[in-house]
DNA sequence: TGTGGGCTATTGGTAGCACCTTTGGCAAGT
DNA sequence: ACTTGCCAAAGGTGCTACCAATAGCCCACA
């Protein structure tokens, strides 16, 4: 994203530190201190202070400096803020939340994909399914989540509805952290296997009512491996 | 948001100004132009650029200044960027992708509040339906809104998941765009203060299924009403 | 025609100043 | 003891000036 150093090292540590809760709410910085710590001028200090504020970590405020603000106030959508959060302790409830926010998500991306996707999306979408039995079955979990990821990208993307395409790397983060956390079999399950396939050909064929019932058959299965709270499926 | 008028008049007008497609993707500024323009220092002009970068709207590269970026780019996601798609000319558009977020998330919210919500946010919830009939029945649109924004924050914020939460204000501004545009007819419809009592009532008894039902058919009234696309429930 | 090297525009980063708002404490009066 | 009001310091807001680094562009030369 920033194609700079400087900042984002010490955006980054400021912003783990305090959506890991490691400073709590209501603890006032200064750009001072910040500074100091971080052995960068008062300019700098500023630009990711507003950087913080503009992600709703923090207010600035007079004469206090920069006061940390509750969960709350936090842009928690903000890709930058949910990279923190997955690094961070709470990685599991916000797999969670995540999730959740998928499982609502998908099936209707699934279903504008359905309708609007380009002939170029369809045939990709196709490709892409047949290729993740092929992998799946040969086991190769790098591969399959490399084309996993791109599958659900591909998918939002085309959905013709640019908050779900916006979601696209929310939804690889959750992919490979689940992979990467051991959460996922050593092969992918035949029904997931199917229902990606299933999916792609609902939006091929321009059937949204299909696309959005094998989406929702997808993420709905992942939620109950991740021990669902609510409505079972 | 932000205390200073300075940073934000900039920013808000710059924003507004390649949000609205006003100045194409692709076209340099610098921050020369920027703080000649609007008659602020440097300093100034370097904050609001890296606000500017965060939100996905520019890129800055040496030599050639801020590029900005296409729509594929933005944090779509963000309260600002929304902000300002909505007062700008594909205020429509904006609209209904918003519009079908909505129809995404908050059923999924309403079950979870339903399971998750704490006794003083049922009863809040369901006295704040009774009152929107009263208040739907006398025709006072203005009244009505206020709670119509208060209960959906309301539900949204008890769903249990912050990131559902999170979207209070995109919602409110939905609704709140949505009647001033006049899109809403004179007095609300019978079906809706039915549904709301519904919704109210499934999360006060802890159904999370009645209340998806129920938050499903309020949502996708909506979005009929305003030139579905797809899927009619 | 192609290629390499230098020129320069523009961001990246630093330092230090003046200003203004806020706030916390102190003092005086009730 | 409690309130009122004033004052001084703290710390963000905004400005200017300056140097470093980099990358696009053009020109000279092969």
């Amino acid at each position: 994203m920033a194609t700079t150093v400087l900042h984002t090292t010490v955006l980054d540590s400021l912003g783990r530190r305090i959506t890991s809760g490691d400073v709590a709410a209501g603890t006032p910085l200064t750009l001072e201190s910040i500074g100091s710590e971080f052995g960068v001028s008062r300019t700098v200090a500023r630009e990711v202070m507003r950087l913080l504020e503009g992600l709703g970590l923090v207010r600035s405020r007079r004469r206090v400096g920069l006061v940390v603000l509750g969960i709350e106030e936090w842009n928690v959508l903000d890709p930058r803020v949910i990279r923190w959060r997955l690094e961070g302790p709470g990685r599991d409830s916000q797999l969670r939340t995540l999730t959740e926010l998928r499982h609502a998500v998908e099936p209707l991306a699934a279903a504008g994909a359905a309708v609007h996707a380009t002939d170029g999306e369809r045939t990709e979408l196709v490709a892409a399914a047949r290729r993740m039995r092929m992998l799946g079955e040969a086991g190769d979990l790098e591969e399959f989540l490399a084309l996993d990821v791109r599958f659900h990208e591909l998918l939002l993307r085309a959905s013709g509805n640019e908050m779900f395409g916006a979601l696209a790397g929310v939804v690889a983060a959750v992919l490979s952290g689940r992979t990467h956390l051991g959460l996922m079999p050593a092969s992918p399950v035949p029904e997931a296997l199917d229902q990606h396939e299933a999916v792609a050909h609902a939006v091929a064929d321009g059937d949204p009512r299909a696309a959005e019932a094998a989406m929702a058959a997808i993420v709905g299965e992942v939620r109950a491996a991740l021990g669902g709270v609510d409505r079972q499926v």
